[in-house]
DNA sequence: CACAAACTACGAAGATCTTCGTTGACATGT
DNA sequence: ACATGTCAACGAAGATCTTCGTAGTTTGTG
């Protein structure tokens, strides 16, 4: 045993792969400033997500400088697949149609947007 | 204070509102006997929660009977689109397009289901 | 050099989640 | 009417999450 897989990350902890995953490796100031912008919260606080999130291997850091660098360890689109494919589970039992159809009527899509994805399903045909 | 708004169902919130979609109103013994097949869990766990759920607001219940009989407040689709809503915004900053394209790679989706989701993009289209 | 600023590390408090044991009320069968 | 089984209520333990204060170290400036 040993090796625990990667757990699905936390509200606060996808708060801050967020902000990785816009301005990529950053320091945590930079971290603590961007989301310092829309709440209020602590540097403190956002030193110890971070640290806590490369301890449970979400994060990876460069500690060769005195401010040290953090970065995503897996991929955005590797992470948000795996929440995808979560939620899929817990609560639609698996029916990705469900999953879709909801997805698209909460929120507008642009003409764009839909077309992409209709060559998407194209693809899926075969 | 009083009136908080419905929070967004913890996992084993969710494993129980999925049984009750699956069955309709039921007891918690119903709903223990269905979990217990799956995994190893308590009847009194199972009652907690429900209990709890119920405080929530997320679960109504008829206590007519000395068995009380449990079901959801809110219905399945709106629950659902509760927490895609939710996983829009917090894991994909509300690309809808990119949730989507994830969506239907992560399962295997049969034609008749792409066929509806076609159909559904035409008529988004207006 | 000495002082201030910025950084990491650590510990701990409070909140929420999950789990179950215990208790007391009620029902059923003999 | 008593023994057995079923039920709801409650409390509490242990885990995890979120938050921040404090302490100690390094860097930069006068």
């Amino acid at each position: 045993m040993g090796k625990s897989k990667s757990p699905r990350p936390t509200d606060a902890e996808l708060e801050i792969l967020r902000v990785l995953w816009d301005r990529g490796p950053s320091t945590v100031r930079e971290v603590h400033d961007k989301l310092n912008r829309s709440r209020e919260i602590g540097y403190t606080t956002v030193l110890k997500l971070m640290q806590i999130m490369t301890e449970k291997q979400l994060l990876s850091r460069d500690e060769s400088q005195r401010s040290h660098i953090y970065k995503p360890r897996r991929e955005q689109g590797q992470t948000q697949q795996q929440l995808v494919a979560d939620l899929l589970n817990r609560a639609y039992g698996g029916a990705a149609e469900k999953l879709v159809m909801q997805a698209l009527q909460v929120k507008q899509v642009s003409a764009d947007e839909l077309a992409r994805i209709r060559q998407l399903l194209d693809e899926l045909e075969n």
